[in-house]
DNA sequence: AGCCCCAACTGGCTTGAGCCACTTACTGGC
DNA sequence: GCCAGTAAGTGGCTCAAGCCAGTTGGGGCT
Protein backbone atom coordinates (compact mmCIF):
# COMPACT_ATOMS: atom_id res chain seq x y z
CA UNK A 1 0.00 0.00 0.00
CA UNK A 2 3.16 2.65 -0.24
CA UNK A 3 1.74 4.85 -2.94
CA UNK A 4 5.16 5.70 -3.57
CA UNK A 5 5.65 3.38 -6.27
CA UNK A 6 2.28 0.84 -8.18
CA UNK A 7 3.74 -2.25 -7.29
CA UNK A 8 0.73 -3.20 -7.10
CA UNK A 9 0.78 -7.36 -8.21
CA UNK A 10 -0.54 -7.61 -11.88
CA UNK A 11 -2.56 -10.39 -12.46
CA UNK A 12 -0.51 -13.45 -13.52
CA UNK A 13 -2.70 -13.48 -16.99
CA UNK A 14 -0.77 -9.73 -17.56
CA UNK A 15 2.87 -10.94 -16.36
CA UNK A 16 2.86 -13.79 -18.43
CA UNK A 17 1.56 -11.42 -21.91
CA UNK A 18 4.08 -8.71 -20.49
CA UNK A 19 6.85 -11.28 -20.15
CA UNK A 20 6.15 -13.21 -23.62
CA UNK A 21 6.04 -9.20 -24.86
CA UNK A 22 9.62 -8.93 -24.09
CA UNK A 23 10.52 -11.93 -25.61
CA UNK A 24 9.13 -10.71 -28.56
CA UNK A 25 10.53 -7.77 -28.54
CA UNK A 26 13.91 -8.85 -27.18
CA UNK A 27 14.18 -11.17 -30.58
CA UNK A 28 14.06 -14.42 -28.58
CA UNK A 29 10.83 -15.30 -30.85
CA UNK A 30 11.57 -13.87 -33.85
CA UNK A 31 8.21 -12.61 -35.88
CA UNK A 32 6.71 -15.29 -37.65
CA UNK A 33 7.76 -18.17 -35.02
CA UNK A 34 5.36 -20.08 -32.78
CA UNK A 35 5.02 -18.86 -29.02
CA UNK A 36 4.84 -22.29 -26.60
CA UNK A 37 1.46 -23.94 -27.13
CA UNK A 38 -0.93 -22.87 -24.35
CA UNK A 39 -0.41 -25.79 -22.37
CA UNK A 40 3.65 -25.53 -22.25
CA UNK A 41 2.81 -21.77 -21.32
CA UNK A 42 0.59 -23.02 -18.24
CA UNK A 43 3.07 -25.48 -16.72
CA UNK A 44 5.92 -23.20 -17.24
CA UNK A 45 4.52 -19.87 -15.70
CA UNK A 46 2.94 -22.43 -13.17
CA UNK A 47 -0.83 -21.63 -14.10
CA UNK A 48 -3.59 -22.88 -15.20
CA UNK A 49 -4.54 -23.21 -18.98
CA UNK A 50 -7.12 -20.71 -19.20
CA UNK A 51 -5.08 -17.93 -17.69
CA UNK A 52 -2.09 -18.51 -19.99
CA UNK A 53 -4.65 -18.63 -22.78
CA UNK A 54 -6.11 -14.98 -21.30
CA UNK A 55 -2.74 -14.07 -21.88
CA UNK A 56 -2.34 -14.98 -25.33
CA UNK A 57 -5.58 -13.28 -25.69
CA UNK A 58 -3.98 -9.60 -24.11
CA UNK A 59 -1.12 -9.97 -27.08
CA UNK A 60 -3.45 -10.90 -29.80
CA UNK A 61 -5.78 -8.01 -28.61
CA UNK A 62 -3.21 -5.67 -29.32
CA UNK A 63 -2.42 -7.04 -32.95
CA UNK A 64 1.25 -8.71 -31.63
CA UNK A 65 0.58 -12.31 -32.20
CA UNK A 66 -2.39 -14.62 -34.15
CA UNK A 67 -3.71 -17.81 -33.46
CA UNK A 68 -3.70 -20.86 -36.15
CA UNK A 69 -6.27 -23.37 -35.01
CA UNK A 70 -4.29 -26.61 -34.47
CA UNK A 71 -1.20 -25.20 -35.92
CA UNK A 72 -0.14 -22.45 -32.71
CA UNK A 73 0.61 -19.16 -31.86
CA UNK A 74 2.43 -17.03 -34.43
CA UNK A 75 4.47 -14.01 -33.89
CA UNK A 76 2.33 -11.78 -36.44
CA UNK A 77 5.30 -10.34 -39.06
CA UNK A 78 4.99 -6.30 -40.04
CA UNK A 79 3.09 -5.97 -42.74
CA UNK A 80 4.11 -3.72 -45.35
CA UNK A 81 1.52 -1.08 -46.31
CA UNK A 82 -0.12 -0.46 -49.04
CA UNK A 83 -0.38 3.32 -48.89
CA UNK A 84 -3.45 5.61 -50.49
CA UNK A 85 -2.08 8.95 -51.29
CA UNK A 86 -3.74 12.51 -51.58
CA UNK A 87 -2.51 12.60 -55.09
CA UNK A 88 -4.74 9.71 -55.92
CA UNK A 89 -7.29 12.36 -57.44
CA UNK A 90 -4.66 14.38 -59.52
CA UNK A 91 -5.33 15.51 -62.55
CA UNK A 92 -2.02 14.54 -63.84
CA UNK A 93 -3.08 10.83 -63.42
CA UNK A 94 -5.90 11.78 -65.52
CA UNK A 95 -3.84 10.70 -68.84
CA UNK A 96 -3.25 6.80 -67.78
CA UNK A 97 -6.94 6.42 -68.20
CA UNK A 98 -6.90 4.23 -65.03
CA UNK A 99 -9.16 4.91 -61.80
CA UNK A 100 -7.35 6.11 -58.57
CA UNK A 101 -7.14 2.51 -56.90
CA UNK A 102 -5.88 0.73 -60.03
CA UNK A 103 -3.32 3.50 -60.78
CA UNK A 104 -2.13 2.78 -56.73
CA UNK A 105 -2.39 -0.62 -57.22
CA UNK A 106 -0.10 -1.07 -60.21
CA UNK A 107 2.36 1.56 -58.55
CA UNK A 108 2.90 -0.71 -55.87
CA UNK A 109 3.16 -3.67 -57.78
CA UNK A 110 -0.02 -5.42 -56.99
CA UNK A 111 -2.76 -7.13 -58.94
CA UNK A 112 -5.91 -4.83 -58.56
CA UNK A 113 -9.63 -6.13 -58.84
CA UNK A 114 -12.67 -4.66 -57.72
CA UNK A 115 -16.36 -6.51 -56.99
CA UNK A 116 -19.27 -4.31 -57.45
CA UNK A 117 -21.73 -5.08 -54.91
CA UNK A 118 -24.74 -3.29 -56.08
CA UNK A 119 -25.47 -0.26 -57.60
CA UNK A 120 -28.92 1.07 -56.35
CA UNK A 121 -30.80 4.44 -55.37
CA UNK A 122 -31.42 4.50 -51.54
CA UNK A 123 -32.11 7.25 -49.47
CA UNK A 124 -28.53 8.43 -47.75
CA UNK A 125 -27.18 8.18 -44.16
CA UNK A 126 -27.18 11.50 -42.49
CA UNK A 127 -23.61 12.44 -42.60
CA UNK A 128 -23.80 11.24 -46.73
CA UNK A 129 -26.56 13.56 -46.92
CA UNK A 130 -24.95 16.72 -45.05
CA UNK A 131 -22.30 16.37 -47.08
CA UNK A 132 -23.66 15.86 -50.20
CA UNK A 133 -26.41 18.42 -49.79
CA UNK A 134 -29.02 16.68 -50.78
CA UNK A 135 -32.42 15.72 -48.51
CA UNK A 136 -32.04 12.65 -45.90
CA UNK A 137 -35.94 11.74 -45.54
CA UNK A 138 -35.91 10.50 -49.79
CA UNK A 139 -34.53 8.02 -52.28
CA UNK A 140 -32.31 11.04 -53.35
CA UNK A 141 -28.69 9.17 -54.35
CA UNK A 142 -27.50 6.72 -55.85
CA UNK A 143 -25.20 3.75 -53.44
CA UNK A 144 -22.55 1.80 -55.54
CA UNK A 145 -21.16 -0.70 -53.10
CA UNK A 146 -17.53 -1.46 -54.24
CA UNK A 147 -15.29 -4.29 -52.62
CA UNK A 148 -11.40 -4.17 -53.59
CA UNK A 149 -8.76 -6.59 -53.54
CA UNK A 150 -4.69 -6.09 -54.45
CA UNK A 151 -3.41 -9.50 -54.95
CA UNK A 152 -6.50 -11.37 -54.40
CA UNK A 153 -6.10 -9.84 -50.37
CA UNK A 154 -9.11 -7.37 -49.64
CA UNK A 155 -8.21 -4.10 -48.70
CA UNK A 156 -11.30 -1.59 -48.25
CA UNK A 157 -14.99 -1.41 -48.72
CA UNK A 158 -16.28 1.45 -50.79
CA UNK A 159 -19.40 3.15 -50.32
CA UNK A 160 -19.98 5.77 -53.23
CA UNK A 161 -22.90 7.94 -53.13
CA UNK A 162 -23.69 10.35 -56.14
CA UNK A 163 -26.70 12.61 -56.50
CA UNK A 164 -29.76 10.50 -58.22
CA UNK A 165 -30.78 13.70 -60.17
CA UNK A 166 -27.77 13.55 -62.34
CA UNK A 167 -26.87 9.56 -62.19
CA UNK A 168 -29.97 8.87 -63.13
CA UNK A 169 -30.21 7.19 -66.75
CA UNK A 170 -26.14 7.81 -67.13
CA UNK A 171 -22.99 5.58 -66.68
CA UNK A 172 -22.91 5.97 -63.70
CA UNK A 173 -25.72 3.61 -62.81
CA UNK A 174 -23.73 1.06 -64.51
CA UNK A 175 -20.37 -1.29 -63.01
CA UNK A 176 -18.55 0.08 -65.79
CA UNK A 177 -18.21 3.54 -66.16
CA UNK A 178 -15.96 4.15 -68.85
CA UNK A 179 -12.71 5.83 -69.34
CA UNK A 180 -11.61 7.62 -65.71
CA UNK A 181 -14.56 6.08 -63.96
CA UNK A 182 -16.77 7.92 -62.04
CA UNK A 183 -14.77 10.93 -62.22
CA UNK A 184 -14.53 10.93 -65.70
CA UNK A 185 -18.34 11.03 -65.91
CA UNK A 186 -18.73 13.57 -63.58
CA UNK A 187 -16.34 15.59 -65.26
CA UNK A 188 -18.85 15.17 -68.23
CA UNK A 189 -21.57 16.83 -65.99
CA UNK A 190 -19.83 19.39 -65.37
CA UNK A 191 -17.96 18.73 -61.94
CA UNK A 192 -14.56 19.37 -61.84
CA UNK A 193 -12.54 18.21 -59.21
CA UNK A 194 -10.85 20.91 -57.17
CA UNK A 195 -10.75 20.12 -53.62
CA UNK A 196 -11.21 17.37 -51.61
CA UNK A 197 -12.28 16.54 -47.85
CA UNK A 198 -11.24 13.31 -46.15
CA UNK A 199 -12.53 13.01 -42.75
CA UNK A 200 -10.06 10.27 -40.90
CA UNK A 201 -11.23 8.35 -37.92
CA UNK A 202 -10.01 4.59 -37.00
CA UNK A 203 -12.40 2.05 -34.94
CA UNK A 204 -12.52 -1.82 -34.02
CA UNK A 205 -14.13 -3.41 -37.10
CA UNK A 206 -17.59 -4.43 -37.08
CA UNK A 207 -18.04 -8.36 -37.78
CA UNK A 208 -19.27 -8.09 -41.08
CA UNK A 209 -16.33 -5.86 -41.60
CA UNK A 210 -13.87 -8.26 -40.11
CA UNK A 211 -15.64 -11.31 -42.23
CA UNK A 212 -15.14 -9.32 -45.26
CA UNK A 213 -11.63 -8.35 -44.74
CA UNK A 214 -10.61 -10.70 -43.07
CA UNK A 215 -9.18 -9.14 -40.25
CA UNK A 216 -7.40 -10.91 -37.55
CA UNK A 217 -8.45 -10.12 -33.87
CA UNK A 218 -6.42 -6.41 -32.21
CA UNK A 219 -6.95 -5.27 -35.77
CA UNK A 220 -8.86 -1.99 -36.45
CA UNK A 221 -9.84 -0.38 -39.38
CA UNK A 222 -9.43 3.23 -40.76
CA UNK A 223 -12.59 5.09 -42.00
CA UNK A 224 -12.60 7.66 -44.41
CA UNK A 225 -15.19 10.00 -45.35
CA UNK A 226 -14.48 11.74 -48.35
CA UNK A 227 -16.09 14.40 -50.36
CA UNK A 228 -15.15 16.05 -53.56
CA UNK A 229 -15.84 19.49 -54.03
CA UNK A 230 -15.95 20.73 -58.13
CA UNK A 231 -15.21 24.46 -60.01
CA UNK A 232 -17.74 26.28 -57.76
CA UNK A 233 -16.71 24.40 -55.01
CA UNK A 234 -20.12 22.65 -54.65
CA UNK A 235 -19.60 18.94 -53.30
CA UNK A 236 -20.76 16.58 -55.68
CA UNK A 237 -19.70 12.68 -54.64
CA UNK A 238 -19.19 11.67 -51.14
CA UNK A 239 -17.73 7.87 -50.18
CA UNK A 240 -16.71 6.03 -47.53
CA UNK A 241 -14.18 4.31 -47.51
CA UNK A 242 -13.08 1.25 -44.78
CA UNK A 243 -9.67 0.18 -44.81
CA UNK A 244 -8.05 -2.83 -42.81
CA UNK A 245 -5.36 -0.95 -40.73
CA UNK A 246 -2.90 -3.31 -40.76
CA UNK A 247 -1.93 -3.24 -44.60
CA UNK A 248 -3.08 0.13 -45.47
CA UNK A 249 -1.70 3.49 -44.27
CA UNK A 250 -3.15 6.73 -46.28
CA UNK A 251 -0.62 9.85 -47.35
CA UNK A 252 -1.44 13.26 -47.22
CA UNK A 253 0.95 15.91 -49.18
CA UNK A 254 -0.74 19.21 -48.99
CA UNK A 255 0.22 23.36 -49.42
CA UNK A 256 0.10 24.92 -46.31
CA UNK A 257 -2.54 27.73 -47.30
CA UNK B 1 -23.36 -30.18 -42.67
CA UNK B 2 -25.25 -28.56 -45.65
CA UNK B 3 -22.91 -26.33 -47.34
CA UNK B 4 -26.00 -24.38 -49.26
CA UNK B 5 -26.00 -22.21 -45.87
CA UNK B 6 -23.78 -21.66 -43.18
CA UNK B 7 -25.69 -22.40 -40.33
CA UNK B 8 -22.40 -23.52 -38.71
CA UNK B 9 -23.65 -23.16 -34.62
CA UNK B 10 -22.45 -20.36 -33.43
CA UNK B 11 -20.58 -20.59 -30.28
CA UNK B 12 -22.75 -19.52 -26.94
CA UNK B 13 -20.71 -16.38 -26.32
CA UNK B 14 -21.34 -15.17 -29.92
CA UNK B 15 -24.61 -15.63 -30.03
CA UNK B 16 -25.16 -14.11 -26.18
CA UNK B 17 -23.14 -11.12 -27.88
CA UNK B 18 -24.98 -11.18 -31.05
CA UNK B 19 -28.17 -10.67 -29.07
CA UNK B 20 -27.28 -8.13 -26.80
CA UNK B 21 -25.78 -6.05 -30.08
CA UNK B 22 -29.21 -6.28 -31.46
CA UNK B 23 -30.80 -4.95 -28.23
CA UNK B 24 -28.25 -2.37 -28.40
CA UNK B 25 -28.54 -1.26 -31.80
CA UNK B 26 -32.43 -0.99 -31.63
CA UNK B 27 -32.26 0.82 -28.73
CA UNK B 28 -33.31 -1.58 -26.52
CA UNK B 29 -30.31 -0.96 -24.42
CA UNK B 30 -30.18 2.79 -25.08
CA UNK B 31 -26.73 4.53 -25.03
CA UNK B 32 -25.37 5.10 -21.38
CA UNK B 33 -27.57 2.40 -20.05
CA UNK B 34 -26.13 -0.26 -18.34
CA UNK B 35 -26.39 -4.32 -19.48
CA UNK B 36 -27.51 -7.26 -17.52
CA UNK B 37 -24.84 -7.87 -14.65
CA UNK B 38 -22.65 -11.25 -16.05
CA UNK B 39 -24.48 -13.33 -13.66
CA UNK B 40 -28.14 -12.55 -14.89
CA UNK B 41 -27.05 -12.76 -19.11
CA UNK B 42 -25.43 -16.46 -17.69
CA UNK B 43 -29.12 -17.35 -16.56
CA UNK B 44 -31.14 -16.05 -18.85
CA UNK B 45 -29.34 -17.26 -21.32
CA UNK B 46 -28.36 -20.86 -19.92
CA UNK B 47 -24.96 -20.76 -19.72
CA UNK B 48 -22.56 -20.22 -17.50
CA UNK B 49 -21.38 -17.24 -16.00
CA UNK B 50 -17.81 -16.98 -17.78
CA UNK B 51 -19.30 -17.80 -21.09
CA UNK B 52 -22.07 -14.55 -20.50
CA UNK B 53 -18.64 -12.47 -19.67
CA UNK B 54 -17.16 -14.09 -22.82
CA UNK B 55 -19.84 -12.64 -24.49
CA UNK B 56 -19.55 -8.71 -22.98
CA UNK B 57 -15.82 -8.77 -23.41
CA UNK B 58 -16.67 -9.41 -27.17
CA UNK B 59 -18.96 -6.52 -27.41
CA UNK B 60 -16.16 -4.67 -25.29
CA UNK B 61 -12.93 -5.61 -27.51
CA UNK B 62 -15.28 -4.20 -30.27
CA UNK B 63 -15.54 -0.78 -28.36
CA UNK B 64 -19.30 -0.94 -27.87
CA UNK B 65 -19.24 -1.58 -24.21
CA UNK B 66 -17.50 -0.37 -21.23
CA UNK B 67 -17.14 -2.28 -17.83
CA UNK B 68 -17.24 -0.50 -14.59
CA UNK B 69 -15.80 -2.44 -12.12
CA UNK B 70 -18.18 -3.02 -9.04
CA UNK B 71 -20.84 -1.00 -10.91
CA UNK B 72 -21.92 -2.84 -14.44
CA UNK B 73 -21.36 -2.78 -18.12
CA UNK B 74 -22.48 0.51 -19.74
CA UNK B 75 -23.40 1.48 -23.44
CA UNK B 76 -20.89 3.28 -24.40
CA UNK B 77 -21.95 6.90 -25.68
CA UNK B 78 -20.61 8.37 -29.18
CA UNK B 79 -17.98 10.53 -28.67
CA UNK B 80 -18.22 13.79 -30.30
CA UNK B 81 -14.77 14.10 -32.17
CA UNK B 82 -11.97 16.79 -31.45
CA UNK B 83 -10.96 17.36 -34.65
CA UNK B 84 -7.77 17.81 -36.05
CA UNK B 85 -7.54 20.07 -39.02
CA UNK B 86 -5.00 20.24 -41.87
CA UNK B 87 -5.64 23.75 -41.70
CA UNK B 88 -4.04 23.72 -37.74
CA UNK B 89 -0.49 24.73 -39.95
CA UNK B 90 -2.42 27.52 -42.12
CA UNK B 91 -0.67 31.16 -42.05
CA UNK B 92 -3.99 32.41 -41.26
CA UNK B 93 -3.73 31.33 -37.98
CA UNK B 94 -0.70 33.11 -37.09
CA UNK B 95 -2.26 36.14 -36.29
CA UNK B 96 -3.82 34.87 -33.37
CA UNK B 97 -0.45 33.64 -31.56
CA UNK B 98 -1.02 30.99 -30.31
CA UNK B 99 -0.27 27.36 -31.11
CA UNK B 100 -2.13 25.18 -33.49
CA UNK B 101 -3.03 22.94 -30.54
CA UNK B 102 -4.28 25.65 -28.76
CA UNK B 103 -6.56 27.17 -31.67
CA UNK B 104 -7.75 24.29 -32.20
CA UNK B 105 -8.81 23.92 -28.67
CA UNK B 106 -10.30 27.47 -28.12
CA UNK B 107 -12.27 26.93 -31.33
CA UNK B 108 -13.77 23.76 -30.18
CA UNK B 109 -14.74 25.25 -26.78
CA UNK B 110 -12.38 23.34 -24.68
CA UNK B 111 -9.45 23.96 -22.35
CA UNK B 112 -6.26 23.03 -23.81
CA UNK B 113 -3.38 22.05 -21.67
CA UNK B 114 0.23 20.99 -22.87
CA UNK B 115 2.96 19.04 -20.33
CA UNK B 116 6.46 19.32 -21.85
CA UNK B 117 7.80 15.54 -20.22
CA UNK B 118 11.68 16.10 -22.04
CA UNK B 119 13.60 17.97 -24.24
CA UNK B 120 16.73 16.02 -25.19
CA UNK B 121 19.50 15.30 -27.73
CA UNK B 122 19.12 12.05 -29.24
CA UNK B 123 19.70 9.40 -31.98
CA UNK B 124 16.67 9.83 -34.38
CA UNK B 125 14.26 6.84 -34.82
CA UNK B 126 15.43 5.55 -38.40
CA UNK B 127 11.74 6.49 -39.82
CA UNK B 128 12.26 10.06 -38.21
CA UNK B 129 16.07 10.52 -39.71
CA UNK B 130 14.74 9.03 -43.17
CA UNK B 131 12.34 12.10 -43.89
CA UNK B 132 14.34 14.90 -41.76
CA UNK B 133 17.09 14.24 -43.82
CA UNK B 134 19.90 13.33 -40.88
CA UNK B 135 21.98 10.19 -40.10
CA UNK B 136 20.61 7.61 -37.93
CA UNK B 137 24.07 6.77 -35.90
CA UNK B 138 24.69 9.69 -34.43
CA UNK B 139 23.00 11.93 -31.73
CA UNK B 140 21.32 14.51 -34.87
CA UNK B 141 18.25 15.46 -33.23
CA UNK B 142 16.39 17.28 -30.70
CA UNK B 143 13.25 15.09 -29.34
CA UNK B 144 10.76 16.89 -27.60
CA UNK B 145 7.98 14.81 -26.00
CA UNK B 146 4.51 16.38 -25.19
CA UNK B 147 0.98 15.33 -23.71
CA UNK B 148 -1.50 17.10 -25.05
CA UNK B 149 -4.95 17.63 -23.22
CA UNK B 150 -8.39 18.98 -23.77
CA UNK B 151 -10.67 19.76 -20.62
CA UNK B 152 -8.05 17.90 -18.58
CA UNK B 153 -8.54 14.62 -21.00
CA UNK B 154 -5.44 13.13 -22.29
CA UNK B 155 -5.80 13.73 -26.19
CA UNK B 156 -2.51 12.61 -27.97
CA UNK B 157 1.04 12.19 -27.59
CA UNK B 158 3.24 14.33 -29.92
CA UNK B 159 7.22 13.46 -30.30
CA UNK B 160 8.76 16.10 -32.43
CA UNK B 161 12.42 16.10 -34.06
CA UNK B 162 14.29 18.93 -34.83
CA UNK B 163 17.80 18.94 -36.44
CA UNK B 164 20.17 19.11 -33.49
CA UNK B 165 22.64 21.82 -35.52
CA UNK B 166 19.69 23.90 -35.54
CA UNK B 167 17.77 23.92 -32.22
CA UNK B 168 21.27 23.70 -30.22
CA UNK B 169 21.23 26.80 -28.28
CA UNK B 170 18.10 28.60 -29.20
CA UNK B 171 14.49 28.60 -27.49
CA UNK B 172 13.80 25.49 -29.24
CA UNK B 173 15.57 23.77 -26.28
CA UNK B 174 13.42 25.62 -23.93
CA UNK B 175 9.58 24.26 -22.87
CA UNK B 176 8.82 27.74 -24.03
CA UNK B 177 9.36 28.54 -27.38
CA UNK B 178 7.68 32.31 -27.45
CA UNK B 179 5.29 33.59 -29.83
CA UNK B 180 3.80 31.26 -32.23
CA UNK B 181 5.73 28.31 -30.93
CA UNK B 182 8.51 25.89 -32.22
CA UNK B 183 7.43 27.13 -35.88
CA UNK B 184 7.70 30.35 -34.71
CA UNK B 185 11.25 30.19 -34.09
CA UNK B 186 11.58 27.43 -37.28
CA UNK B 187 10.47 30.51 -39.21
CA UNK B 188 13.49 32.98 -38.02
CA UNK B 189 15.62 30.08 -38.74
CA UNK B 190 14.70 30.44 -42.12
CA UNK B 191 12.35 27.94 -42.60
CA UNK B 192 8.90 29.00 -43.95
CA UNK B 193 6.51 25.74 -43.83
CA UNK B 194 5.29 25.55 -47.50
CA UNK B 195 4.22 21.96 -47.75
CA UNK B 196 3.19 19.34 -45.02
CA UNK B 197 3.14 15.48 -45.00
CA UNK B 198 1.41 13.38 -42.93
CA UNK B 199 1.55 9.94 -42.98
CA UNK B 200 -1.87 7.94 -41.41
CA UNK B 201 -2.05 4.84 -39.69
CA UNK B 202 -4.06 3.06 -37.08
CA UNK B 203 -3.30 0.74 -34.77
CA UNK B 204 -4.01 -0.67 -31.30
CA UNK B 205 -2.34 1.15 -28.40
CA UNK B 206 0.80 -0.13 -26.62
CA UNK B 207 0.33 -0.73 -23.20
CA UNK B 208 2.05 2.56 -22.37
CA UNK B 209 0.04 4.40 -24.81
CA UNK B 210 -3.31 2.76 -23.25
CA UNK B 211 -2.17 3.99 -19.97
CA UNK B 212 -1.29 7.35 -20.97
CA UNK B 213 -4.56 8.06 -22.71
CA UNK B 214 -6.76 5.97 -20.33
CA UNK B 215 -7.45 4.34 -23.52
CA UNK B 216 -10.42 1.33 -22.54
CA UNK B 217 -10.54 -1.84 -24.33
CA UNK B 218 -11.67 -1.62 -27.82
CA UNK B 219 -10.27 1.66 -28.73
CA UNK B 220 -7.68 2.20 -31.09
CA UNK B 221 -4.90 4.57 -32.10
CA UNK B 222 -4.26 6.85 -34.76
CA UNK B 223 -0.64 7.42 -35.66
CA UNK B 224 0.44 10.33 -37.79
CA UNK B 225 4.06 10.87 -38.93
CA UNK B 226 4.22 14.59 -40.06
CA UNK B 227 6.88 15.85 -42.04
CA UNK B 228 7.39 19.92 -42.98
CA UNK B 229 8.59 21.75 -45.75
CA UNK B 230 9.90 24.65 -45.92
CA UNK B 231 9.81 27.18 -49.14
CA UNK B 232 13.00 24.91 -50.93
CA UNK B 233 10.90 21.91 -50.06
CA UNK B 234 13.79 20.87 -47.69
CA UNK B 235 12.24 18.86 -44.85
CA UNK B 236 12.56 20.92 -41.31
CA UNK B 237 10.99 19.31 -38.62
CA UNK B 238 9.47 15.66 -37.91
CA UNK B 239 6.20 15.08 -35.87
CA UNK B 240 4.82 11.67 -34.54
CA UNK B 241 1.36 12.14 -33.23
CA UNK B 242 -0.67 9.14 -31.69
CA UNK B 243 -4.42 10.19 -31.02
CA UNK B 244 -6.82 8.56 -29.64
CA UNK B 245 -9.14 7.12 -31.56
CA UNK B 246 -12.09 7.40 -29.79
CA UNK B 247 -12.12 10.77 -29.38
CA UNK B 248 -10.43 12.35 -32.06
CA UNK B 249 -10.61 12.61 -36.14
CA UNK B 250 -8.74 13.69 -38.48
CA UNK B 251 -9.91 16.27 -41.47
CA UNK B 252 -7.56 16.98 -44.53
CA UNK B 253 -8.67 19.41 -46.94
CA UNK B 254 -6.60 20.29 -50.25
CA UNK B 255 -6.46 21.12 -53.29
CA UNK B 256 -6.92 18.84 -56.36
CA UNK B 257 -3.42 19.74 -58.27
C1' DA C 1 5.65 -46.59 -53.74
C1' DG C 2 1.66 -44.74 -52.47
C1' DC C 3 -2.13 -44.05 -49.72
C1' DC C 4 -5.05 -43.95 -45.66
C1' DC C 5 -5.92 -43.77 -41.04
C1' DC C 6 -5.06 -42.82 -36.54
C1' DA C 7 -2.55 -40.91 -32.57
C1' DA C 8 -0.91 -36.90 -30.66
C1' DC C 9 -0.56 -32.37 -30.79
C1' DT C 10 -2.56 -27.65 -31.33
C1' DG C 11 -6.09 -23.90 -30.19
C1' DG C 12 -11.58 -23.03 -29.34
C1' DC C 13 -15.03 -23.07 -26.13
C1' DT C 14 -17.66 -24.13 -22.07
C1' DT C 15 -18.54 -25.38 -17.37
C1' DG C 16 -18.98 -24.46 -12.30
C1' DA C 17 -16.63 -23.06 -8.61
C1' DG C 18 -14.30 -19.71 -5.67
C1' DC C 19 -12.16 -15.52 -3.99
C1' DC C 20 -11.15 -10.64 -4.53
C1' DA C 21 -12.05 -5.49 -5.19
C1' DC C 22 -15.08 -1.95 -5.92
C1' DT C 23 -19.75 0.34 -5.48
C1' DT C 24 -24.13 1.27 -3.59
C1' DA C 25 -27.75 1.58 -0.49
C1' DC C 26 -29.51 0.64 3.73
C1' DT C 27 -29.39 0.51 8.68
C1' DG C 28 -28.36 1.42 13.13
C1' DG C 29 -26.02 4.16 16.49
C1' DC C 30 -24.60 8.47 17.96
C1' DG D 1 -29.20 14.89 11.22
C1' DC D 2 -25.18 12.70 10.49
C1' DC D 3 -22.05 9.22 9.96
C1' DA D 4 -19.93 4.67 10.19
C1' DG D 5 -20.53 0.08 9.28
C1' DT D 6 -22.28 -3.49 6.68
C1' DA D 7 -24.65 -6.46 3.35
C1' DA D 8 -25.57 -7.23 -1.24
C1' DG D 9 -24.57 -6.55 -5.77
C1' DT D 10 -21.18 -5.79 -9.46
C1' DG D 11 -17.10 -6.93 -12.43
C1' DG D 12 -11.91 -9.01 -12.23
C1' DC D 13 -9.38 -12.98 -12.13
C1' DT D 14 -8.10 -17.68 -11.53
C1' DC D 15 -8.59 -22.60 -11.29
C1' DA D 16 -9.27 -27.56 -12.93
C1' DA D 17 -11.56 -30.20 -15.94
C1' DG D 18 -13.55 -31.66 -20.20
C1' DC D 19 -14.89 -32.00 -24.97
C1' DC D 20 -14.51 -30.31 -29.72
C1' DA D 21 -12.10 -29.23 -34.08
C1' DG D 22 -8.27 -28.38 -36.92
C1' DT D 23 -3.29 -30.02 -38.10
C1' DT D 24 0.57 -32.96 -38.55
C1' DG D 25 3.25 -36.89 -39.00
C1' DG D 26 4.17 -41.59 -38.70
C1' DG D 27 2.93 -46.41 -39.14
C1' DG D 28 0.87 -49.84 -41.51
C1' DC D 29 -1.78 -51.57 -45.14
C1' DT D 30 -2.45 -52.15 -50.07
Amino acid sequence: MNPSEPPTQQPASRRIAEELRRRIRDGEIPAGEKLPSERALAEEFGAARNTAREAVRLLAEQGLVTAKHGRGVFVREPQKLFRFGSDRYSIKNRETGLTPFRLEAQRQGKVPRIDVLYIERETPPLDVAERLGVPSGEQSVVHRENHYFADDEPVQIVSTYLRWDEAQGTLLMQPKTGKDGIYGRLEDLGHVMTRVRDEISARMPTPEEARFLQLLPGVPVLEVLHTSLDQDLQPFEVSRYVHRADQTGLLYELPVE
